[in-house]
DNA sequence: CGTTTTTGACCGGCGC
DNA sequence: GCGCCGGTCAAAAACG
């Protein structure tokens, strides 16, 4: 470089000399030096750009080094303690021992993927935990990571929609279970923990009760109905869907009418989608994810009767699948709850189950007399009938078609911007004769839309913006991102987290789920969707929010111009 | 004709 | 072991 500089200095200045001589040849050489500096301007731009292409792929080489170390970390974690387990097993335990131990096992579980149980029992301490937290934090997220790269070959393949086969190639290599992180684990949990697990294994289940006008509820995602039975103690006949938004999708729902109000409908999400959700789908996702992980977050912790909060001493770890996402976070020094409105807890069935109620505040009442009923055997019955307008998170306007589907669109008006957001569709149109339940929902005074789109913001937002929840989730954010994030590029697409500059999220091209969802509406009312929202105003249409399956920081800025997103076939 | 729904059969878990 | 029950399968029917 320093010789060319060199070179063009002395070329100029052979030039300054000789100007005098004016000559046709001479004027021809003066371009061609001209155009020799220009070339090498080019060149040195060229260079500057490969120069900061090779930083940014060290960095990424950086990330995947610390991933990969990570990950054997825990797998040398995971063999030490399955050698301690199996010495263990061989001994009897005593009970007290087991109450002993609980207390630990609680902080643990509780951040769902770790697995030190015997090392922390080594320390005998519990306030060390908290100098042990930002490693076990690293852990946990480690093992969402897992999870992430799953999430990252989705994203991958999306890039490139001619190579579809990479997401279900790598899905063939992935469990489809929901957890499959516990499958993993179980071995080297206690005994407790595995009964946990095995919980867990059975398939945490979040009930959404609303009341709803159509034979299903409408969220946004594609169904298909694969069998129908009545179920003991309730005339109406259950109904079971599978997602088909992809065939290998494990998620599963249940829909059934509400025997004592049958203008209330019961629908049950089982698992975890395992491909990218129609926008119009995040919202429901979203809750139902979230309530999901809460619910794993309580049936990792086995305190009593707290069906109203969750919180641990000393330390606390929690986790949260959003949108498919795991994300595991931890909180330090200060026990922290999350409320469910309007929710109930019930780990007495064989499959643990939240409930949440969004069903409107005149409908409490059913509620109430709901949870008390043994099938759901609930110690708790949160109200959360809304009250919470004061939350400044509180969307001026929300609409939804959970009810009928007959609007166009949902907007929320949210930091004075307009968001559009998705319909969220789905339900098909409904025959006639599949109202089975009209005259009920013509005795309800409440619009159904109404009620359910007050119900469905504040279920979420209280969920999600708890301000437990929201610091939990940004200090694992920013405890990810404070070791990795550097390389975390400038999203300007991201939203923040309780006034964190956590840059994530991704953009997508929203897009109506089907044709019919252009008559219907979208209820983004998620305070999740909110939360992740796009600032992006040179992105119109697109809608910043979990990526169902990419990667929570992703790197890629790829989301404008996905093909394969929101597809609905 | 492809897709979705219906519906009886089948299966596994659980309690007795 | 038996029966009940929830959940799933799969062939047939219905639908678009």
């Amino acid at each position: 470089m320093e010789n060319k500089q060199d070179n063009k200095s002395l070329l100029g200045k052979a030039c300054m000399e000789e100007k005098t001589k004016k000559s046709n040849g001479e004027e021809e050489e003066d371009r061609d030096v001209h155009a020799k500096t220009q070339k090498e301007e080019e060149l040195k731009s060229a260079k500057a750009q490969v120069g900061e292409i090779r930083e940014e792929n060290e960095r990424l080489k950086l990330l995947l080094a610390r991933m990969v170390k990570d990950y054997q970390s825990l797998q040398t974690h995971f063999s030490n303690i399955l050698q301690q387990e199996e010495i263990k097993k061989s001994k009897d335990r005593s009970p007290a021992h087991q109450e002993n131990e609980e207390p630990e096992l609680v902080s643990l579980s509780l951040g769902r993927a770790s697995s030190e149980p015997k090392k922390l029992d080594e320390k005998k301490n519990n306030n060390l935990i908290l100098g042990k937290e930002d490693e076990k934090c690293k852990e946990v997220l480690t093992l969402g990571l897992d999870r992430r790269f799953e999430f990252n070959s989705t994203e991958l393949a999306e890039k490139n929609p001619s190579s579809e086969n990479t997401f279900e190639e790598l899905k063939e290599e992935e469990p489809t279970d929901i957890w499959p992180p516990s499958k993993i684990l179980k071995t080297m949990r206690s005994e407790d923990e595995e009964v946990l697990q095995h919980t867990n294994l059975k398939k945490a289940r979040v009930s959404v009760r609303a009341r709803c006008d159509t034979p299903t509820m409408n969220d946004g995602c594609q169904w298909r109905k694969y069998g129908q039975k009545t179920a003991k103690g309730n005339p109406c006949p259950r109904a079971y869907y599978r997602c088909t938004v992809s065939p290998t999708c494990p998620v599963r729902k249940q829909v059934q009418r509400w025997s004592e109000d049958m203008s209330i409908l019961i629908t049950t999400y089982e698992g975890t989608h395992n491909h990218r959700l129609p926008v119009s789908a995040t919202a429901m996702a979203s809750t139902t994810s979230a309530a999901a992980s809460m619910l794993r977050c309580h049936s990792s912790t086995s305190q009593p009767g707290f069906g109203t909060s969750l919180s641990a001493s000393n330390s606390t770890s929690t986790s949260a699948d959003l949108h498919g996402l795991n994300f595991t976070f931890s909180e330090n020094a200060k026990p922290h709850q999350f409320y469910f409105p309007n929710s109930s807890i019930s780990t007495s069935n064989s499959h643990p189950t939240i409930v949440l109620d969004l069903t409107a505040p005149t409908a409490f009442s059913h509620f109430n007399r709901l949870t008390a009923a043994p099938r759901y055997n609930s110690p708790t019955c949160l109200n959360f009938s809304s009250p919470s307008s004061a939350n400044s998170f509180e969307p001026k306007t929300l609409q939804t078609s959970w009810s009928n589907g007959y609007s166009n669109y949902g907007t929320f008006n949210s930091y004075n911007k307009n968001i559009h957001v998705g319909a969220l569709n789905l339900a098909k149109q409904q025959k006639p004769q599949e109202h089975i339940n009209q005259p009920f929902m013509q005795m309800n005074n409440l619009s159904p839309q109404q009620s359910l789109t007050e119900t469905i913001a504040a279920t979420t937002k209280v969920i999600t913006s708890n301000p437990s929840f929201q610091s939990a989730l940004a200090a694992a954010i920013s405890s990810y991102i404070g070791n990795g994030g550097s390389e975390a590029p400038q999203n300007q697409g991201g939203g923040e987290v309780s006034g964190l500059n956590l840059k994530w999220g991704e953009s997508l091209p929203i897009k109506p789920a089907d044709s019919s969802a252009q008559n219907a509406i979208g209820c983004e009312s998620t305070f999740l969707n909110k939360l992740l929202s796009s600032n992006n105003p040179q992105q119109q249409g697109n809608l910043s929010i979990f990526p169902p399956n990419s990667l929570p920081f992703s790197t890629s800025r790829s989301a404008s111009g996905s093909p394969a997103d929101g597809k609905d076939h």
